[in-house]
DNA sequence: CTGTTAGCGCGTTCAC
DNA sequence: GTGAACGCGCTAACAG
């Protein structure tokens, strides 16, 4: 619990130089260094990054504003942001939603404008109006990441290509009958991902003159329970049945198999299934998907504003972070029922 | 961007009857604490939590320690965490070793030492003696979730107790004939859980005079990959199979599921499958599971270091987190083949 | 290469 | 009920 001036008393030195010492600085000579590293070490003084703050106008924390932590994106991503951070010396702050637009309004008016954090990182959210304006007046450099905000830059994928190759897919495999699982709002908290995927869907199937039906138009909400919930009443449904499923996440399509195991359904035989994610059970699961990486756009994110906080120029445009069709055991061509 | 004394003149009143009259401290009449709101709000004035730390001693921040982000556990607990927080006015500070121990000596001797922070969680960790006295030497208070720590309090469920209902269960359904899948060490964090888990396992099949065949005591690393590959092995193997199995997490126990499921192994008919967590895909899976709920452990943990910030006596010993058995449609009396 | 000094923006005594 | 002044622990600008 010794200050910076605990150590400069001990080598009777000036706080200037500890400080200079220790940071790294130059203008200090070697020898003078090594005793001061030595005596902070031997004191066990780490300097109080509140002070720090004050005197320098640097908080070393980058924020996280995101709508839940325990979904697999963000947490996911969280960590991806963490490990950029941790390379840097920077700590991370997060400020969860919780799930619920409650105290979106708390958030936005007090936690993240106490001046804790040199910039923001926004996940996955929508903002009102007020609240974009809210956070251009903190002016904090910041970047949306897995999400779009009209007039924030984005770290993403390109969820309308991604969308469409899933189609493609599909449509290469000769299915002409394909249902669109889609994903929520993100428990009250509206995203755009969503919207996305099923304009890109709608558009690729209208390309290959394909019918989009309605009634296989159906919602999962991005989880499990409610996807299998969903794909169960599809299969239930008399009349004509899907060749293949289109889930928007793979935790949905993780509901489709699990639906259709339970009503006998062969996969992919009579049933194709495709997702989005690349999620850790997706391999084992045999289901094809288009592989995104969240914790690589985390890292990237991160790594883009730590950029710009030591001073590089802001890059007005980040590009698409990679995604990519990955083939299992899930899809196959339509089995032809005369 | 305005300080408390942008507030102060734009009223005619000293800074300290702004920082009476924002934070609810006596001494400041009706009339002018109302005013003095208005103008806070009117300028956009929100104090810095750095000036705030320095002078008060108070960081309005807790820190949580855990080995990564994107884990089912630790990302549910970090919710229940951040909602407690978010209820009592605090800021979270992360630190996540990142699933490796590699830079476990830099956030000990660097980032948490900061001062950033008030209080300080540890999730599911195990410490070197030399971390736990690093961590000692700091005094915060601190609180374990999850993880047992020699010499530090622990919030969570009671582990002896809950492998050994799980255990329990499958003995009361009949089966003699008990698989083991064990957990991992979190990547390169050790933790305690795991051999608890194991232990409790083997005692209770002692107790009930069953064998505990080393040829049935598998490793899937709390991973479904892994799971679902152990589990194979083990349905594949020669001989003798177990008539159930006890996955010490849910995710290991689907990977059973998948497993059995491919081999064409029916269950619960021939293999009963328990588990431990209810995970949020436990229920549309039909698993039967021992219960626990990481969001209220994490927000049970953050309240208790909560309360002693705020002066209450430090509760010695926190009481054990309840867990349940549920029962669904993955376990069953073995079937008897002859 | 090193020391001195002046704030950073608040909370907190004391006075009044 | 209110205000003036001090200091929290550090960095930055300037002197030497």
């Amino acid at each position: 619990m010794t200050g910076i001036d605990g150590v400069a008393r001990a080598l009777g030195v000036s706080t200037a130089t500890v400080s200079r010492a220790l940071r790294g600085l130059p203008g200090v000579s070697a020898a003078t260094r090594e005793r001061v590293r030595a005596a902070a070490e031997e004191l066990g003084y780490v300097p109080s990054s509140s002070a720090a703050h004050l005197a320098s106008g640097r908080t070393m924390a980058l924020g996280v504003l995101l709508p839940r932590i325990d979904e697999w994106y963000f947490a996911a991503a969280l960590e991806g942001v963490d490990r950029a951070l941790r390379a840097a010396g920077y700590d991370l702050v997060v400020f969860s939603l919780g799930g619920s637009g409650r105290n979106r309004e708390r958030v936005f008016h007090r936690s993240m404008l106490r001046k804790r954090i040199d910039a923001l990182l926004l996940m996955c959210l929508e903002l009102t109006p007020q609240e974009l304006a809210a956070l251009q007046q903190l002016d904090y450099p910041n970047l949306t990441v897995g999400g779009y905000v009209e007039g924030l830059r984005n770290v993403g994928i390109d969820d309308d290509a991604a969308a469409s190759e899933a189609v493609e897919h599909l449509v290469g495999l000769g299915h002409r009958k394909i249902a669109y699982l889609a994903g929520g709002d993100g428990h009250g908290v509206h995203f755009s991902v969503p919207s996305r995927r099923e304009a890109a869907f709608r558009r690729t199937m209208r390309r290959h003159r394909l019918p989009v039906r309605p009634e296989w138009m159906i919602f999962g909400d991005f989880r499990f329970g409610a996807a299998k919930e969903a794909a169960a009443r599809l299969l239930e449904a008399p009349g004509d049945r899907p060749t293949a499923v289109f889930a928007s996440s793979d935790e949905m399509a993780f509901g489709v198999l699990a639906a259709a195991q339970e009503h006998g359904v062969p996969v992919p035989q009579e049933l194709s299934v495709i997702g989005i994610d690349d999620h850790d059970f997706a391999a084992p699961l045999g289901l094809t998907t288009i592989r995104q990486d969240p914790r690589e756009q985390g890292s990237f994110a991160a790594e883009l504003l730590l950029a710009e906080l030591q001073g590089a120029p802001p890059q007005p445009d980040p590009p698409w972070r990679p995604h990519e069709l990955v083939i299992r055991r899930s899809t196959a061509p339509p089995q032809e029922k005369f």
